[in-house]
DNA sequence: TGACCCTCCCCTTAGGGGAGGGTC
DNA sequence: TGACCCTCCCCTTAGGGGAGGGTC
């Protein structure tokens, strides 16, 4: 059993780099000896300090807290210490739950309809057909807008007033208003409103809802230089039937710029309400 | 609406500094144009993009990820993304669940052990008491030392060899093992051997165990000055109630260095099997 | 003129890596 | 002599802060 032991030495025993060593000296959190030559010469003293020391970087803590903890370390304040450590932990697990429910939203959007449409060789588009769609919460800003870019700006202001600053990003689809005398006349791309679907789980504030009701569906992929077709197949297609709709057509957003910068793969949603 | 806006409008509206903007935009993340002022313009076209850099931020991705990401955004890279990022956060949480278990233990610990012995004025030493104790599996290394501080590195090796390598730390009760003949001889702090408490979950490798049975225990508060005096009081109830003990007499720091560096804090367990 | 923008430049954490030189 | 130790010094992330100077 020796008494003391180089730096190289602890580097290999514990596993900790010897620049590591030299670091945790300079911040004074440890001390060994140095011989006439300048070498460091760890004691028994100075190791069950390195162990101190590595639990608290693994649990996260700084060096100028470690430091602070060794040269004051008593039974209180290693409870004050380790307390603060679990309520640290527990909020660092309450976000990461947060963002992988949002990650894995959002990984079920884009398998679901990116799968759906997806392959080279399947239909680019889907409908038009009657769907049924329960009433749907969402954030809604009626102002009139032209393009797309212009869709994302409005959306993104009615996000951030609805979060007032808090970081949240969750996974929820935006959409566009038309207006049917709009098409009808056949101008295109001009809204009149954007929203953003809620899921049960946002606590409100003020939202708005999308009627619940049967509605007439069309859902394609590719660049938005469709509309005007994919508008003219289901305009044409309740004209054909006979079927009465609403003076709102709702472009909703299923997969998009956010999601992929190639418009081949966009998917869109178009539908309206039937009376 | 505007065509185009300035930093300090973006940065108001997004909630970024403007510092992190100039910042993006270095690491190739996004493209502003610039007015013949050198001002930085941004068009609709980047605001999506700040959207994805603010998200994926959070989502702990670094600039050079997200940069390489966006500018070859798909579907598939986005879903590889986001399939990644799903297992980081699991292996986050995993590690953080680990870290908070160990923390809570050693809490647990340091309130009971500490809280017991602790109030000036409380009894600084309980026992000599005969207490039963079960089967306890642990780590043992069987070397002959002299000093705490020789002990504290013997079980550090034992740890480590038994870790090979691997980054635990769980909060493990430590122990020297003395001879009565030592002791009956009036040697004092001369250790045969040291082990290591382990919990039924730690899995094994080779462990050895500390026998189930009767013990007669002895704690007490306080510096190791004291250990002469607390083994004398100890062999002295042996022989006064005529118990038969074995050889090897355990000593089991319940809160020690690691945890206070005031010697008064500590607290120690003198115990030996009762035949 | 005051608010705003620009480009350097230095600073932060916990080390890692290398140069240049001495030590066992 | 080769392995080991020393002290600089530069580098990493995602910006923050300030200086010094131009722009709306």
């Amino acid at each position: 059993m020796k008494d003391y032991y180089t730096i190289g030495e602890i580097s290999r025993l514990y596993g900790i780099g010897a620049d590591s060593l030299r670091y945790y000296e300079k911040m004074g959190a440890i001390r060994p000896k140095r011989g006439e030559n300048g070498y460091r010469y760890y004691s028994m003293k100075d190791i069950y300090r390195l162990n101190i020391i590595r639990d608290l970087l693994y649990l996260g803590f700084s060096m100028e807290q470690i430091s602070v903890y060794l040269n004051r370390q008593d039974l209180s304040s290693s409870l004050a210490l380790f307390e603060q450590a679990v309520l640290e932990i527990q909020r660092k697990k309450a976000e990461l739950e947060e963002m992988e429910k949002v990650i894995k939203k959002r990984l079920e959007r884009i398998r679901g309809f990116g799968g759906r449409l997806w392959q080279d060789g399947a239909q680019a588009c889907e409908g038009p057909r009657i769907v049924e769609y329960p009433q749907r919460d969402c954030l809604r800003l009626d102002r009139k807008a032209r393009k797309d870019e212009e869709l994302d700006f409005l959306l993104t202001s009615l996000y951030r007033s609805w979060q007032e600053g808090i970081l949240d990003f969750g996974d929820h689809i935006r959409g566009g208003i038309m207006h049917m005398e709009d098409i009808e006349k056949e101008i295109w791309g001009l809204y009149h409103g954007v929203f953003l679907l809620l899921e049960k789980e946002d606590h409100p504030g003020e939202k708005e809802t999308l009627p619940a009701g049967r509605y007439l569906s069309l859902v394609y992929r590719g660049g938005y230089e469709q509309l005007p077709l994919r508008l003219k197949e289901l305009t044409a297609f309740a004209r054909e039937k006979g079927l009465a709709t609403g003076r709102e057509v709702l472009e909703l957003y299923r997969i998009d710029n956010h999601d992929t910068s190639q418009p081949r793969e966009f998917v869109t949603e178009l539908a309206v309400l039937l009376c």
